[in-house]
DNA sequence: CTGTATCCAGCCGGATACTG
DNA sequence: CAGTATCCGGCTGGATACAG
């Protein structure tokens, strides 16, 4: 069942329910796409720097995770040099926001997870 | 690729990599894990309580996320009646404090998705 | 009520090859 | 470098039936 739907460009997103939990869940509930938002606020902005993460994103992966978010506005896409065209990802400010729940996921991990701190 | 694994009496929870982020993706990176979480932070104790949650749980994924969650000391199960046994899910202290990770999402997609406060 | 079992379509992940 | 395309096995999810 579809409550509501993101309205994107190109990629339309299905809500399950008006639960912001599920709503967000719905958008970033997968083991990848978090990373990406990971690495960017650890400084990486390009489709290499990306994919030379160590948890190896496969590349058709990473592809369809940067399409979705830049969909869903989280990230966006600057043109950095001409002449071949080269884009970096940056985070909108929806996308800087979601640092409070990278964070929290990084503390419970670290605590959690791995037993440090 | 392996890194280490979250050591259960059953389920065996791969980690792909020393990211602590990474880490609590492998255990909660999915659309459903975070929704049992939130219900019994929500008060909800018993099976038949989150099958009647608005995303509509299937069953079998309600069985295996239960599971899951138990075996990573996330939830624990407690006997709270005989003749038939009926068990409680309640949370253990490493599930409390996934709260902070469910109050993150649920003010992101509050104000990111649903345009609310 | 509290699950388990089964079926199945479809998506995801993983690998790899290919293109501009 | 920055992606796109393709292939494929397996898991996930969704529905439903069944059981203690």
């Amino acid at each position: 069942m579809v409550m509501a739907r993101i309205n994107t460009t190109q990629n339309d997103i299905d809500l399950r329910s008006s639960c912001p939990v599920a709503c967000t869940l719905d958008l970033i509930g997968d083991r990848w796409t978090l990373l990406v938002v990971r690495d960017i606020f650890k400084g990486k902005r390009r489709y290499n720097e990306f994919l030379e993460s160590a948890e190896h994103f496969p590349t058709n992966i990473l592809a369809d995770r940067l399409k979705r978010l830049e969909a869903a506005a989280v990230i966006k896409k600057v043109l950095y040099s001409e002449h071949p065209p080269r884009y970096a990802y940056e985070l909108t400010n929806k996308g800087l926001e979601l640092g409070k729940v990278v964070e929290a996921m990084y503390h419970w991990g670290n605590k959690n997870i791995l037993g440090k701190s």
